[in-house]
DNA sequence: GTGGCCATATGATACGTTTCATGTAAAACA
DNA sequence: TGTTTTACATGAAACGTATCATATGGCCAC
């Protein structure tokens, strides 16, 4: 491979004149940028970023640490990332760490040996004193982190709480007052939804009624057997408040399985709005998450983090919160129960 | 941040000892591998893997290139990928090309920039010409490729004509005779859906009405139009063989819209197996692609690839071609029409 | 014609590794 | 004891780039 060493000689220049015509840096005359020109054309000579980085100090590219890809809701967070990294010249290096803390930590490790100048971390489980470890070596973005200790850091979050109260309160207004609540792993997000649950209730003076809360593990089949047990009830409810989509989705089957119908018999509503909600069969009202939104956030977040940690001057951590839509489709109708 | 001059000092050894240590090689003495590990643990000393790269000429990551992440197909291939990649120690670089030529030539540019070791390219559209100039450069596999002009190059791809003729028979087996086909853009795996749908017509007697033949654009909106289309037909179809899951699904809506049943009504048949095919209602019958088989094989290829570029030992190059397995759900059922 | 100034070009140096030729001391042998 | 072999350890050199102090030459003012 050619190297800078090689187009300063073809080109008939020092070494220094190749970079500087590389980097675009104005003190070049025409005649010698022509000359570089030609000769890397000729050479078909490419930078290596390796060196590059050795030498800046700067790897240009990021890490995204997600649980899975495969879980639909994340394919559209990571590409928010990419674009806005891409844009800005910087390359994604991908991670799954199927919600392990170890393979976390090891993924961490690697992106920091690696050079990554930043790293967004999504439902990350690694305590804060980490973070702050992670933090003396590359910039770190957090999304839907656990809030009992917020660390110094930035972050990028959902309002999962006034999205959920707002759904709640759409089912109250349509007449629902047994409505139960199929929950998910714990975490921040999910013990909002959790709250908003209750608070809507609350404030539309209906008693809680904690045998229609079920315990679901946000994939479908959780929320089939969850339904399952809910339609057994002597006075089983009218509406089914899931605190995901798969959930509700596995709700429906369940709900079609006994031979009822969504949503003359029972209303279903979902969260976060992945790409099957608007497809399955009645189309799933939900609570649309900005997934894309979360991803492109982030990055920029973490893009203006870098740019500041290069030019040395430390600017406040940022919080940004993103705000939901419900999305009124098919599964949600009137209580028709007098 | 400490590099390995600092290791080397602080556990009172030289350079050369510590680089031993670190690539565990064998001629290091137990005491001298305890001081320079406990030495590494004190500084908390990472290696720096820009130098690495420049030194060694690898730099342990590969490039994949595909479409779009958000097309439900890609997030397995990519977890594939990924998995065989990680558990070799290799990083994963995801580029998103959104099928534009220009895009796909930048990110390949990129990631030779970058030094990537390998690139697995699904779906390219640049030619054989490229690929060569390419493969000077880093290793490269081909995923579902344009055929017409094979080249010199390992590749990985689906027996499509296998699966898609698997299917028809099945389609014929169960009675029915005017089965539409809702083709999708031109591609190698397209036409090979296409030919296996012609092919297998032909198989079972069945002369072609290439009225009952439309063309769709692999998304939802397009299976449904086409589908309301072939509904209006006076001798309309009582079976259709959708291009992928995506515009079966809309084919069912459609169909649902129109009041009609599937299967009672009509048979719907898909291919992919997308993760919500297994959900939608009814759940559909389909060819399911081996996804995450195609992103390991892939990438256990380029692996191989790589090691033998560094060994210096050219084999041939090699042609993987994985079977598809015709899931059997709910969406098809026996022919009704006498 | 001289001195000073600006614009541009130069090339040595350093970044953090790996590698390799060379050095050293202990072990093995005669 | 003296010589050869073995086993490790050493540190200089090189990978390809960016940077910066220094050099060069053209231009202007006096």
């Amino acid at each position: 491979m050619p190297t800078m060493k090689d187009v300063a000689h073809a080109a008939g220049v020092s070494l220094g004149t190749v970079s500087n015509v590389l980097n675009r840096m104005p003190s070049v005359t025409k005649e010698n940028r022509g000359k570089v020109e030609e000769a890397i054309k000729r050479l078909n000579y490419r930078p290596n970023s390796a060196a590059r980085t050795l030498k800046t100090n700067a790897s240009h590219s990021i890490g995204l640490i997600i649980p899975d890809i495969i879980n639909p809701f994340y394919p559209e967070v990571s590409r928010g990332v990419e674009d806005v990294a891409m844009r800005n010249g910087y390359a994604l290096l991908l991670c799954n760490n199927d919600r392990n803390r170890e393979k976390e930590r090891k993924y961490i490790d690697y992106l920091i040996e690696k050079q990554a100048d930043g790293i967004i971390l999504v439902k990350p489980s690694i305590t804060p004193q980490e973070i702050v470890e992670i933090q003396a070596r590359c910039a770190v973005v957090l999304v839907d982190a656990p809030g009992e200790a917020e660390p110094a850091c930035d972050f990028v979050d959902v309002d999962d709480f006034r999205g959920s109260l707002n759904a709640m309160k759409m089912l109250c207004d349509l007449g629902h007052r047994r409505i139960a609540f199929i929950e998910g792993i714990a975490s921040k997000s999910g013990s909002s939804r959790h709250e908003a649950y209750l608070r809507g209730l609350r404030d539309c003076g209906i008693e809680v009624d904690y045998a229609l809360i079920k315990k679901g593990a946000y994939d479908w089949h959780s929320g089939h057997t969850c339904t399952t047990e809910l339609l057994r009830m002597p006075d089983r409810p009218t509406a089914i408040f899931a605190a995901n989509d798969l959930m509700a989705i596995g709700a429906i089957k369940a709900i079609h399985d006994r031979g009822l119908k969504v949503p003359e018999d029972i209303s279903v509503l979902g969260y976060d709005d992945i790409s099957m909600a608007a497809l399955c069969q009645p189309a799933l009202t939900t609570v649309r998450q900005p997934k894309y939104e979360i991803g492109s956030c982030s990055a920029n977040l973490l893009l203006k983090r870098i740019a500041a940690a290069n030019a040395q001057d430390a600017y406040p951590f940022q919080n940004i919160i993103l705000e939901t839509e419900l999305l009124i489709r098919d599964s949600v109708g009137r209580c028709r129960k007098a």
